[in-house]
DNA sequence: TACCAGGTAAAAA
DNA sequence: TTTTTACATGGT
C-alpha cells in the first residue's frame, strides 16, 4: 500500500501541468472588498475534523460530487485586493470537473462573488448601521453548501442555546457523516440526506435531539434522498414568501427555521429572522437601549434595510459578539 | 436546583 | 378557535 502510493507520486513527478492525485490547489479572487479574517472568524473555536478557524487557516469538510474532500483555506491578498489559496486533499483523484465544482462550493461558503458595495452604498441613510459597516468593512456573511445542511442545523438550533445545539451538531456529524482519513488524522463530512434518512430515531436520539427533532431530521432527510422535496429549486425563486410558504408546509419547520434557512443556505439577504431571540437583542441593544424587542417590532425596524435587511442583521450580531458600540 | 436558551407541533381548554 | 405544554442539552 505504501509503495503504491510512492510510485503513483513518482509517476506524477515529471509533469507539472497533472495534478498530484487527490491534491490540488486552487487561487481564488473573491469580489472586494472582502476582509477573510474578519469573515472566518465566526468558526475559530470549531472542531478541526469538521469545520474550523485558527486565526489564519479555515478548514472544512466538503463532499465534491460525493466525495468527502479537507480544504484547507488561506488569504493570500487583501481586504481590497483579496485572494484565496485553497488547498484540497482527498482519498481519490480529482478531475477538473471536481475542482470545478470545488470552486463553487468555496464561493457559496464564504459568499466570495458578493458585492458589499450597494450594500455599504444603501447603509449610509443609517447612522447606526453606517458607523457598523466602517468597522466591519469586508465581512461576508458564510453560507452552508447545501440548502439541506442549513435546514438540517436550524432545526437543531430551535428553541435550545447555540452551545447546546452546536454539541447535537458535531454528535450528528461525528455519528452519520462519512469518515475521511488523510495522513493518519480522521474528518468528518456532513452527512448527506441519505446518510442521515438511514439513521435510526434512537441513534439520532443518541446526539443528544429530543424524539421531536429527530423524527424531524429523519422524515425531511427521507424526503430529500428520494427526490420528493427538492430544497435546491429554491435558489430559483424570486418571492422570499413563497419560499416560507413551502418551506413551513413541512413538519417541523416554522418561519423561524425557514428564515434561518433561506440567510444561511439560500444567500437570501433579504431574509431576517426577526422571531430570533438572539437578533432581537443585538438589534435592540444599538436601537432600543437593549429594552425588550417583539419579532414584529424587529421587522420594523429592520424595514429601513431594505432588501439588506438580512446581512445587517448579520452585521449587528457579529458587531454585538466583537462588542462593538 | 432551578431556569433559561436564535421554536414547533400537538394536546387541552 | 385559542392557549398551554413537552421537549433536549449546556451554562449560570
Amino acid at each position: 500500500m505504501p509503495s503504491k502510493s510512492l510510485r503513483a507520486k513518482r509517476s506524477k513527478r515529471g509533469s507539472a501541468r497533472r495534478h498530484k492525485e487527490g491534491r490540488v490547489r486552487l487561487t481564488m479572487k473573491p469580489v472586494p472588498p472582502f476582509d477573510f479574517d474578519l469573515s472566518a472568524m465566526i468558526f475559530s473555536g470549531g472542531d478541526p475534523q469538521i469545520r474550523s478557524y485558527d486565526g489564519d487557516i479555515y478548514c472544512h469538510i466538503l463532499r465534491v460530487n460525493g466525495k468527502p474532500v479537507l480544504f484547507t483555506i488561506k488569504s493570500t491578498g487583501t481586504v481590497d485586493e483579496p485572494g484565496l489559496s485553497v488547498e484540497l486533499k482527498s482519498r481519490e483523484e480529482l478531475s477538473p470537473a471536481d475542482k470545478k465544482v470545488a470552486r463553487q462550493s468555496v464561493n457559496l461558503l464564504l459568499n466570495l462573488d458578493m458585492d458589499l458595495e450597494p450594500f455599504y452604498k444603501a447603509m449610509r441613510k443609517d447612522p447606526i448601521m453606517a458607523r457598523v459597516v466602517k468597522n466591519l468593512y469586508g465581512l461576508k456573511s458564510p453560507t452552508t453548501p447545501t440548502v439541506f445542511e442549513a435546514l438540517i442545523d436550524s432545526i437543531t438550533e430551535q428553541q435550545i442555546s447555540l452551545v447546546a445545539a452546536h454539541s447535537m451538531q458535531r454528535k450528528l456529524i461525528r455519528a452519520f457523516g462519512e469518515k475521511l482519513k488523510l495522513d493518519g488524522k480522521s474528518y468528518f463530512a456532513f452527512p448527506t440526506p441519505e446518510e442521515l434518512a438511514r439513521a435510526s430515531l434512537p441513534s439520532l436520539r443518541e446526539c443528544g435531539l429530543s424524539g421531536r427533532k429527530s423524527e424531524y431530521i429523519k422524515d425531511i432527510s427521507a424526503l430529500v434522498a428520494a427526490g420528493t422535496l427538492d430544497l435546491e429549486k429554491f435558489k430559483a425563486y424570486k418571492s422570499s414568501e413563497d419560499i416560507i410558504d413551502e418551506l413551513c408546509k413541512i413538519r417541523g419547520i416554522g418561519v423561524w427555521t425557514s428564515e434561518m434557512t433561506m440567510i444561511r443556505g439560500l444567500q437570501r439577504m433579504d431574509a431576517i429572522p426577526a422571531d430570533d431571540l438572539g437578533l432581537r437583542v443585538n438589534i435592540s441593544h444599538f436601537y432600543r437601549k437593549g429594552e425588550r424587542l417583539t419579532g414584529e417590532q424587529l421587522r420594523e425596524i429592520a424595514e429601513r434595510w431594505g432588501k439588506w435587511r438580512g446581512l445587517a442583521g448579520y452585521y449587528l450580531l457579529v458587531a454585538y459578539r466583537m462588542g462593538l458600540d
